[in-house]
DNA sequence: AAAATAGTGTCTATGAGACACTATAGT
DNA sequence: ACTATAGTGTCTCATAGACACTATTTT
């Protein structure tokens, strides 16, 4: 970018690099607060979850919120996304990338705050035990357009009741669904929300909720086993009321596209 | 997110939101800068273009940088974006989309600047207007991985001589060309980046520079012709040396996916 | 006429969808 | 035996690539 920089003199003409950046006053202008905001995803029961932490104080107290926080002056913005997954929801290790940077000037209304949204898949055990505390909650996502058209999703409780959010954060998680069904066919997404080893069932089932219609089981099965990624593992699943299928475990391999 | 509120008071509880905004102090911390920095990309001879500005001052004095400003307190990132498009550029209407936040602790030596990036695609002879002046150029981006393999891109100059970048910005254009690369087939990007009319043969020169490999002709044209986006005038190119072409223009017609 | 590209028609290879069929568990 | 799902084989249809051919302009 351009500077306009505000030395704290106003004769900076001359100086060397070092010398400029000793006069150079961060100050000089006013910043906006810079936060993460991270959607923690997975699927349960055919449906979109995602963890919202009730906020305890103004602004939207009581509302539903995703976990978020500012971003400290020495930390990178994945940094930061990573702090929140760990301090937040004692995640270590998920899949995290960036999502979208939300700057609207009065979403929030205490000061301006810029906040970029990160997603994170994560696999619904790991999830379903933070939820257990009365300010957590795993909310349905219930997204009211189809294929990538995008717009803001509703989220409700596990009983079925619409839930107030905070902030933008139905817009943020609008993004972080059409992002998923941007990737899902071509991006090894769906392995992160399940446990290590399933069945290619389970990794239909996952496709389809995330992409919010209904899949051809062979083309799929085709399509899953032709990528490579997949490994049997000989092992079978345990009464199940039918012919049992065979675990498959996600191989990484060659990197793929992202 | 969540909010670790430091009010003025230490005694903020049972207030109601009036009162908790009123108390609330946005200077308690420190805050980062946040600018934005757009990438102003065209096509033209077969090489993907973009416009860089010498700059004039400390850091990276003498380097090439993507034009840029900082992000006003009342200004959401979209208008940050399009005043830094007028005022940089002279230019009103353009495709403009975010790109990806840019946030390592060091990459500004002056202080801690997230850079929340754009890109705009825009006809080429707007933009070499603007290259006249002696600190402005448009730069050749050589992509030096296939596919959307991603990753800093290289930059020269009209003579072929490698330019000396600031900040980033080589990773910022990186993104910026997977982006393209990835949204070309399915989003109408091409058009941008031509004027009204145009030949078949002219979109897919432009579509074979941004993914940097050539495309077959009678598919792309079936394609093209098929998505219902182009319109024929009924004018013909004029003195090329063999059949003259029709002449296409792009009809937004019902809104594609994004 | 030669050169160069526009534009059309058709064949083939590939991949998705559809459907039928067999296999194997629990009840 | 019945039910439900796993897994395989095959047919069809749509689309991309390849190639041949005709059309139309300038030189």
């Amino acid at each position: 970018m351009t500077i306009k920089a505000k030395p704290k003199t106003s004769t900076n003409e001359g100086l060397n690099e070092a010398d400029f950046l000793a006069r150079y006053d961060a100050n000089a202008f006013e910043h906006p607060s810079v936060a993460v905001d991270v959607a923690l995803v997975t699927v349960h029961e055919d449906q979109l979850r995602v963890l919202l932490l009730q906020r305890d104080s103004h602004p939207y107290k009581g509302a539903w919120a995703l976990p978020g926080g500012f971003v400290g002056m020495k930390e990178s913005l994945d940094s930061a996304a990573a702090r929140v997954l760990r301090e937040k929801a004692r995640i270590q290790k998920a899949f995290v990338e960036q999502l979208y940077t939300f700057g609207a000037p009065a979403r929030d209304p205490r000061t301006r705050v810029i906040s970029v949204a990160y997603y994170a898949l994560v696999e619904y055990q790991k999830l379903q035990q933070l939820a257990q505390k009365p300010s957590h909650c795993l909310a349905t996502l219930v997204v009211p357009w189809q294929g990538e058209a995008g717009g803001p999703v509703k989220l409700q409780s596990a009983l079925g009741q619409p839930l107030r959010t905070a902030f933008d954060h139905q817009e943020v998680l609008g993004v972080a669904v059409q992002r998923l069904r941007a990737k899902v066919d071509y991006a090894p997404l769906g392995f992160q929300l399940l446990p290590k080893a399933f069945t290619l069932l389970d990794l239909q089932r996952v496709h389809e909720t995330i992409l919010g219609r209904s899949l051809n089981k062979d083309s799929f099965r085709r399509r899953t086993l032709a990528s490579g990624r997949l490994r049997a593992t000989g092992v079978m699943e345990q009464a199940v009321g039918h012919r049992p299928a065979e675990h498959y475990q996600y191989v990484p391999g060659i990197t793929p596209a992202q």
